[in-house]
DNA sequence: CTGAAAGCGCTAACAT
DNA sequence: ATGTTAGCGCTTTCAG
């Protein structure tokens, strides 16, 4: 199969009048028909629907349509992104420091493109790395030349103010993403997110609702801001937080045993049946490897949620690793990607590039109780 | 800080002759300096340093230089690309049908790119859905224009018959990532891996050797021969293969509760005490969250590796999720981006873009041995 | 060392 | 309904 297509290609290219080029041109299709460029390019650029095209007669559309599709035509969106002057395709920027490589996750490109593909723009890539940032001479193409109508910038932690200028000179409008600016900037509630995950396990009826955040998740604000709300919250309630610091993940120390909390620095015994008066009822993880770690060390002590115990977390897609399902408010990564794409086309049309008021774009309620319910009778 | 970037941007427009105009042209250039454009051209194109501006005055030189960089100047990718008939930019094309959605892993990103930058290249994106594709409208924009050198194709499953003949009739010369084609194809030599991990433990001397996997990971290639490579380890050395086949994760009935292996479907009971001397002694997972799997569950047995069993898997990073360090084969991700993108420059300087033999790339050995050490004494 | 002219593929404005 | 001319920003060719 594989080998049948590579040789079609062949054979079309050699049916091809020219061996080297890919695709023809409007010029060759005007010559194969007899019609002018400018006629060709009303028919094919119209879509063969437009406006434009209705004006012909429809022999001659017919004509020009076969032809273009006989010769394998597309048409050259670099020429005519010269012609028109708009590229037709948005940068976006990622960073590559190490520890914070900031990926581009797939539903945020999703959300990204769906929203470019309505106006048919499409998404070109930029990588950038702290380190190349202080040479002039790695500057990343698409900052070195011009070739996109805006940009998107996806650099989560501490932007070097190298950085900024950097962007600044391009001169190229542009829009952030997942980082709190001022203006031209759409990122999670993440804030909100802890409050009303907190707020749905306090209607539960618990009192005794613990945070847990792995030590090394410091940097970016979603992990103070998620725990910014559950502290609101909880003192809201006029209860006090409690702050389970799950230890030393992805540092070279790291070992193979897994650590019960009784070891932890501002841990205490929870999960023996001494401890079943006054450990939490709930807890809300910073993440779901987190809620994952305490449902397994749960069922090692014989408990389970939700009978014995609520868990709830965070995340972009559903929480079911390891064949562990655990409710999580969602991450609304698809909807901060298709803000973010119509912040920078707003300010694309504007007459001078206006800045844009800041986006931030709630987390949607979890579709599952799976590992969420009432406090157990016992711990009162 | 955000607030001051943007004012000097808006200060920057005004400040430029044409307020729309992200950017000065070479004629704008020529125009202040009084030179060519001819001129402007050859000292700005070859970067100033190059040998065509070495043969103009260094007072030539410096004059656009320094006019180039007050005006911001920088060239127009697309305009250059329409003159040279390169367009300077790859594609890369991406599912994203479910389940199946493949995304841009941030390693395979950098490989391409590294590979990419080293020859002023960079990377566009276009995805395509399984249902989009039966109707021609949806064919995305990279596909249906003309805009790219070349294409890498990173469609991990099943490639739909209508996928191979859309890629085929744009006739642009193609690279498959990830799959196993007759030609043009890049992938991770899987098989290899599971022999290798599998005799890196049958030379430390375990024989009870088990393969981990979860039910719903078939359908990829490399979760079956990562498997034959196991099992050929073990047939090769006169011993039986035995399968873990992890319960129904992802999917609808999820449940909260950990499923111990004793209600597995072929899993038989391998942590108590009476298991001791016939639980096996090593595990291979097929994936990082499987081998945390059974480290929790080993811990709440009191067993810990490798004091207690061995376990190892498979990782594109080092596997310390959950604070829990697993020694894992490295899955060459890198290397695959940068393989696909030297055989697709190969291809595209060849004279019929001609078809490259398949590149399969070895795993890289484990950096740590956290989790993986001699049987216990106890297990004969 | 420098410049004039042509043209890449396309579209916009104005003919006819 | 169709064609002519011009030009986007850039590089190539060929002359000075």
């Amino acid at each position: 199969m594989a080998y049948v297509w590579y040789i079609s290609a062949i054979v079309g290219a050699e049916a091809n009048e020219d061996e080297t080029m890919a695709t023809a041109t409007l010029k060759q299709i005007a010559e194969r028909t007899g019609l002018s460029i400018r006629t060709v390019s009303r028919i094919i650029g119209d879509g063969g629907t437009g406006v434009g095209a209705q004006r012909h007669s429809s022999s001659t559309r017919g004509l020009v349509l076969s032809a273009a599709r006989e010769l394998g035509y597309r048409p050259n969106a670099f020429a005519k992104a010269v012609r028109t002057g708009r590229f037709g395709c948005i940068a976006i920027l990622l960073s590559s420091s190490t520890p914070h490589r900031s990926t581009l996750p797939g539903t945020l490109y999703e959300g990204i493109d769906d929203a470019l593909a309505e106006h048919n723009l499409h998404l070109t890539l930029a990588r950038v790395s702290d380190e190349k940032l202080k040479s002039e001479e790695a500057v990343p193409k698409i900052l070195r030349e011009w070739m996109a109508d805006g940009l998107l910038v996806n650099y989560n932690y501490d932007i070097p103010a190298s950085f900024l200028q950097t962007i600044n000179d391009t001169r190229i409008p542009s829009v952030w993403i997942n980082t709190k600016q001022e203006v031209n900037a759409v990122w999670p509630d993440d804030f909100a997110a802890g409050r009303s995950a907190t707020g749905q396990l306090l209607a539960l009826g618990h009192r005794r609702i613990a945070y847990a955040i792995n030590e090394n998740a410091e940097g970016h604000y979603s992990a103070t801001d998620r725990r910014n709300g559950y502290e609101a919250a909880m003192l809201a309630a006029g209860l006090s937080p409690q702050i389970l610091r799950f230890p030393t993940p992805n540092v070279p120390g790291a070992r193979t045993t897994v650590v019960p909390p009784e070891e932890w620095a501002e841990g205490s015994p929870i999960w023996g049946p001494e401890a079943a008066g006054t450990r939490p009822t709930a807890i809300v993880a910073y993440m779901p490897y987190i809620a994952n770690y305490f449902v397994f060390l749960a069922a090692s002590h014989g408990l389970q949620a939700p009978r014995d115990f609520s868990i709830m977390t965070f995340s972009e897609q559903r929480a079911d690793e390891a064949g562990v399902l655990v409710t999580s408010w969602r991450i609304p990564v698809y909807a901060v990607g298709q803000e973010a794409v119509r912040m920078l086309l707003a300010r694309l049309s504007s007459a001078g590039h206006e800045p844009q008021p800041p986006v931030v774009v709630p987390f949607t309620r979890p579709e599952s109780d799976a590992s969420v319910g009432p406090p157990p009778a016992s711990s009162a």
